[in-house]
DNA sequence: GGCTCCCGGGG
DNA sequence: GTGTACGGGAGCC
């Protein structure tokens, strides 16, 4: 008798068991228990297009290769007609017994002189699997079939169908969010094989935990005291199977926290078997690392915050502090880590508050996780790929695996992805970008900013351009082509193509969106927020997606043709502008920066309409908002402003501030110090005179050799072994007198180093910041390889010069020298 | 100017 | 595992 459940998939893999590969989805059912549901019925294939359409499929039916392991063997042949760039093709579908076979098969046959193509040979059966039966992950299926008797953590369930039954979404899934400390000096590498973790936490619905294996007197019940490092691991797995979690989330988890778990229960003989069907957790390392655990979503939530919202975030860095200051509104506890190994040998008194310390990283990574699940749940959604993968994709991914899910139902095949010659090739292709109006440097007053709303994605679609469309056999290149002289080329006026049809889908389903958060603002709104700017991210990387050497769907010549089309249509505002008596300050790209000059915020408003009323299609140029002050910094060289470097204040007095580089931990504190103060002060207060006062104090008290030796340090990692450097910098040279002077020094060690007096080169005069007295340190050095360079383009906007900051107070400024 | 090296996140 | 990994700045040669 067949039953029927009703379940969420997170997740899938698959196996092969007695030659035959099995899907197996993790979800959780709809009454809310952990379930694995097993799939059998899919089957492994790509596809061949034979040379001048001959049918060579018995051929291919009688290609097996023997090997160690099972052989691979052609299952069966399909001959179908399918699309190829729009174009229609005669294909073969090429059905494997496994997976695995696909690689093995096609690397057999692709130079066969009656093959002309393979495709879709490189597709994860899983991903595949997903595509092909319509399932999207985090969406309510029912399946048929039978519960079944297997090992396991969940309940498992042979299916023999599986279907969506409902457009219910598993929104709330189980998180649990951990973190580790370790015990490590904070001079040298973090070392997993050396140091031990001494301090885990957990932080979840109903659960708060931190396993700490040393004793100390406390009143805080949520830690609990264990043995050893092996007894809090052992803890460890326990709460993660009493929890049972959907999702298991870390900060820079994938780089840390459980590769350095995995080592350590390596170093125990403990098993992580912590997947749902008793499987260890996977750690991958390629160059970036990844883990995985069957049945349980491990979720980077540091990954997708960098990759996916970084871009929309004001911070530098993506330290959990910084991050979660941003988004949260909470800190990080404010504790010494570097007293940690200390506190752990000798003071345990002093455990509690790293113990507290340890709890709050949980929970900032607990609440970042819930805040962004509304757009990663979107995410997943809209793309149809599970958490984990969704977590680990860039955008061009992102896009291209949106474009893999809709390609079947557009009969398309999907391109390939290119190889290394063809990847070579693609690098050197250039072509311009957006036009960039420069500005004066300077400071200006009553600044209104226009943008295109989507300018790139308006323009792919208002203009029908794509790889299948672009030089269509049926029109003449007089419709629709290109305005830039250099790009002639026209896009098909009769026939939609693809990609802007995907496109127009996920700009209209936004919109849509949008008109109805406007209307009603209820408890909806969270995720109907994060589901149109999901559908935003995703629509703005199809252009980049176009340009990207590694696409499928690459095609320069569109990429091309949209910054073509770009230019033209900001050319029309500017110089429409300019007609109506309106400043053109700034444009860069999408966006047009005006002065009021006298003209009053109607009067600008009334021109973004009028533009309007001309624009075709979905385009739009929209009114971003007023600016009563603002700077716009210069560029290294020359009379020009710098793209994209300017600083904003708003009527309520925030400010804007848009282009400033990250300072690293490579800069020395007096630099870092130095540019932040300076922005600060021309920022906020506007007062040029007092920001270069302050540089000259500083450069003066540099000179005079008045900074401390500790801002004049600068930190270095030793990436391989001394001996290893082809190229010996500072850091190495350093590295090499410590060595000699016993210490041990190795890949990972941060080296300080401090830069002295001397006519020698760099490494030569670099000395341990003990070695170094107090004005022993290379003024010249720190003034222009450190501090100048650090707020000198700011400098350059307001017309100084790097020799105005390097001036004596003494020295007075040579009055009308320009 | 080309090549090599380091940065990020985590402790 | 039917995949794959970045991009920018500084110092040396």
């Amino acid at each position: 008798m067949a039953e029927k459940i009703q379940f969420f998939p997170l997740d899938a893999t698959y196996k092969v068991v007695d030659g035959k590969a099995v899907i197996n989805l993790y979800g959780r059912t709809i009454d809310g228990s952990q379930i694995t549901v097993l799939d059998s019925n899919f089957e492994p294939y790509f596809y061949v297009i034979p040379k001048d359409s001959i049918n060579i499929s018995e051929k291919l039916e009688k290609i097996r290769i023997e090997s160690e392991n099972e052989p691979a063997f052609v299952a069966r042949t399909e001959a179908v007609i399918k699309k190829f760039l729009g174009k229609e093709v005669f294909a073969i579908k090429v059905y494997t017994n496994l997976p695995s076979s696909v690689p093995t098969i096609r690397e057999v046959i692709k130079d066969w002189d009656s093959v002309s193509l393979t495709h879709e040979f490189d597709i994860p059966f899983v991903r595949r699997y997903l595509i092909d039966k319509s399932i999207t992950p985090l969406v309510l299926h029912e399946a048929t079939g039978e519960f079944a008797n297997q090992i396991s953590r969940c309940a498992v369930f042979k299916a023999e169908e599986i279907a969506q039954a409902s457009t219910d979404t598993l929104h709330n899934p189980k998180v649990l969010a951990f973190d580790i400390e370790t015990y490590s000096h904070f001079d040298l590498a973090i070392d997993a094989e050396k140091n031990p973790i001494i301090m885990l936490s957990l932080y979840g619905d109903g659960l708060k935990k931190v396993f700490v294996w040393k004793k100390f007197n406390t009143g805080i019940d949520y830690v609990e005291f264990v043995d050893s490092e092996s007894e809090l691991i052992e803890k460890f797995k326990e709460a993660i199977n009493n929890y049972k979690p959907d999702i298991l989330t870390g900060y820079f988890s994938d780089g840390f926290d459980l590769p350095y778990i995995k080592t350590r229960a390596d170093k125990h003989k403990l098993s992580l078997d912590i997947g749902l069907d008793y499987s260890e957790l996977r750690v991958k390392s390629a160059r970036e690392t990844t883990v995985a655990i069957n049945g349980i979503t491990h979720l980077d939530i540091f990954k997708f915050i960098k990759r996916i919202i970084g871009g929309t975030l004001e911070t530098y860095s993506y330290d959990l502090n910084a991050v979660a200051s941003e988004l949260l509104d909470e800190k990080k506890h404010n504790v010494s880590l570097a007293e940690l190994p200390d506190a752990w040998d000798n003071r345990h008194d002093e455990l509690e508050k790293f113990c507290e310390y340890n709890l709050n990283d949980s929970i900032l990574t607990y609440n970042l996780a819930v805040k962004m699940l509304p757009t990663i749940i979107e995410m997943v959604k809209i793309v149809g790929i599970p958490i984990y993968d969704v977590n680990r994709m860039g955008f061009s991914q992102l896009v291209e695996w949106y474009i893999m899910k809709q390609a079947p139902q557009f009969n398309e095949i999907a391109p390939n992805k290119p190889h290394y010659d063809e990847l070579q090739q693609r690098r050197l292709a250039t072509y311009q970008g957006a036009f960039v109006y420069e500005p004066k440097p300077g400071l200006y007053k009553d600044i209104v900013v226009f943008d295109f709303r989507s300018l790139y994605p308006t323009i792919l679609s208002s203009h029908n351009i794509g790889p299948d469309t672009i030089d269509c056999g049926c029109c003449g290149d007089a419709a629709k082509s290109s305005p830039d002289e250099s790009e002639k080329h026209w896009f098909c006026g009769k026939r939609k193509g693809f990609i802007p049809i995907l496109l127009e889908e996920l700009i209209t389903r936004r919109m849509r969106i949008k008109e109805i958060i406007k209307e009603e603002h209820d408890e909806k709104f969270a995720f109907l927020d994060a589901r149109q700017n999901s559908l935003k991210l995703l629509a703005n990387s199809f252009y980049g997606y176009l340009g990207f050497f590694g696409a499928r769907w690459y095609s320069i010549e569109c990429a091309r043709s949209i910054t073509a089309w770009g230019r033209f249509y900001i050319h029309k505002v500017i110089g429409k502008a300019q007609k109506e008596g309106f400043f053109v300050l700034y444009s860069d790209t999408d966006s047009v920066f005006l002065t009021l000059d006298g003209k009053s915020k109607n009067d600008a408003e009334g021109f973004a309409g009028s533009i309007n009323a001309e624009l075709p299609g979905l385009m739009e140029l929209e009114y971003e908002g007023f600016y009563p002050a603002g700077i716009f910094v210069s560029a290294k060289i020359g009379p020009f402003g710098a793209k994209k470097k300017y600083a904003l204040m708003s009527e309520l007095g925030t400010l804007k501030i848009k282009g400033f580089e990250t300072v690293r931990r490579n800069w020395s504190l007096i630099a870092k110090d130095v540019q932040e103060k300076v922005l600060g002060i021309i920022l906020r207060e506007h007062d040029t005179k007092k920001a270069l006062e302050y540089v000259k104090s500083v450069v003066e008290d540099l000179r005079g050799k008045k900074i401390a030796i500790g801002m004049v340090v600068i930190h270095t990692q030793l990436q391989k072994d001394i001996l290893d450097y082809a190229n010996k910098g500072p850091h190495v040279a350093v590295a090499q007198r410590l060595r000699n002077k016993g210490k041990s020094i190795g890949p990972g060690s941060i080296i300080k180093y401090v830069v002295t007096q001397g006519n020698d080169i760099i490494r030569n005069r670099s000395k341990l910041p003990e070695e170094v007295k107090e004005n022993e340190y290379d003024a010249d050095y720190y003034i222009n390889n450190q501090v100048i360079p650090a707020v000198e383009r700011i400098f350059n906007v307001i017309g100084y010069k790097k020799e105005d900051l390097l001036e004596t107070k003494e020295q007075t400024k040579l009055e009308g020298f320009f």
